[in-house]
DNA sequence: ACCTGAACACCGTTCAAGT
DNA sequence: ACCTGAACACCGTTCAAGT
């Protein structure tokens, strides 16, 4: 994600065929005015425009609305999401499907605790009006696929059984649980919250656990 | 809840002494609003005025500014969702504090699930600027402190020892993961939910039944 | 093909003026 | 004391015009 150009500051005209590249500097220019959005300001194309250094109608040559160009910082960010999760994943060096499944969970939660606009955005729809559009869903399922295989693979205790209860319906459990956690941890901040790690791992045992007894 | 007056019909003008009167009027309306607005849509201070049937300014003679509206819009949301509660709780009969815990629980859920314009306002700082005011907090203390007492009440199993676990901690643990629920299957709406009640009895029994384990 | 300034209907908020 | 219309600086979006 680069930086956007400071406000005001002209910009040299793109060459032919360059509009490519200036679609992703107003992607880009999104995203970082989006990271640093304080509950009290609003997000507005205009400002994305100045960041960018263009006139807020050229916007409109590379999208065809302000929904649409969200759209794509939705899908920018999505990716990243997904790209975070799997290094968080693979960082787990000797552990089966359970360290990896934690692994994803906390790293999840980290992010979201540190970009909260981001998370907003990701996950609660703030700003994006278009929540129904079913390439949002899209974006968002590798996240839930990876979590339903790491859950399949999880090994019961001894004596005990394999996962019992539908995994897909454990999966959508636990994502709520964390998802829970960040975005009242954000939206309620005045309470006396205990470490937020511990009761990622807490809530994940809790809800993965009995689908493994025996 | 009053019904909003219809846009552009004339008011009587109040009798003298009558201002809270309209102060209440503009909550009223100002909630209905909300309660009706889409995704797509914005919630405006100027609609609120149209709704009610006065100029834009006068809702500066009983709120400082948009913020205030709001945070008085919260304060009676707030109430409304202690008394929901409330009502669910005593709608047991038969049943201990485990029946009364849950039934809680469900309320809340279908609450969200029902109004997820106010729940957004209530619990996601959808419009609501000044979220880490500490009158928010305090709205909603209330009924995190009824579900630290229910915790506390909730008897073990023969055999088992009690509730082991900071309740506090717990409390908030279920609050998170039911607020998770609510909030994720309104945000995410396309992906394929069980039906919200099951999780929710699930969620709740996996986060605290470990705690009374022997 | 790519970008612009001017204009439109909106928004929150301020202020001088009316009853 | 209570309410108003006009005005300000913003917003998303459209459009005719420029290179």
């Amino acid at each position: 994600m680069e930086k956007p150009r400071a406000a005001g500051v002209p910009r040299s005209r793109n060459a032919r065929g360059s509009g490519d590249r200036l679609r992703g500097e107003i992607i880009d220019a999104a995203i970082a005015i989006l990271a640093a959005l304080g509950p009290e300001d609003q997000f507005s194309l205009r400002s994305v425009a100045k960041a960018v250094g263009i006139a807020a109608p050229s916007v409109y040559i590379h999208f065809p609305d302000r929904a649409a160009l969200l759209l794509a910082v939705l899908e920018k960010l999505f990716s990243a999401q997904v790209a975070l999760r799997n290094a968080a994943e693979e960082a787990v060096e000797h552990g089966g499907a359970w360290a990896r499944l934690l692994a994803r969970s906390i790293a999840s939660v980290e992010f979201g605790l540190k970009h909260p606009g981001h998370f907003r955005v990701l996950f609660e729809g703030r700003v994006v009006p278009r929540l129904t559009d079913p390439r949002v869903a899209d974006f968002g399922r590798p996240l839930l696929v990876r979590s339903i295989e790491l859950i399949n693979q999880i090994a019961p205790a001894p004596g005990a059984r394999r996962v019992s209860d539908d995994p897909q319906r454990l999966a959508l459990l636990l994502w709520a649980a964390l998802h829970g956690i960040v975005s009242l941890r954000i939206n309620k901040p005045t309470f006396e919250w205990p470490p937020v790690i511990e009761l990622v791992e807490q809530v994940t045992r809790a809800i993965i656990q009995p689908a493994l007894a025996g």
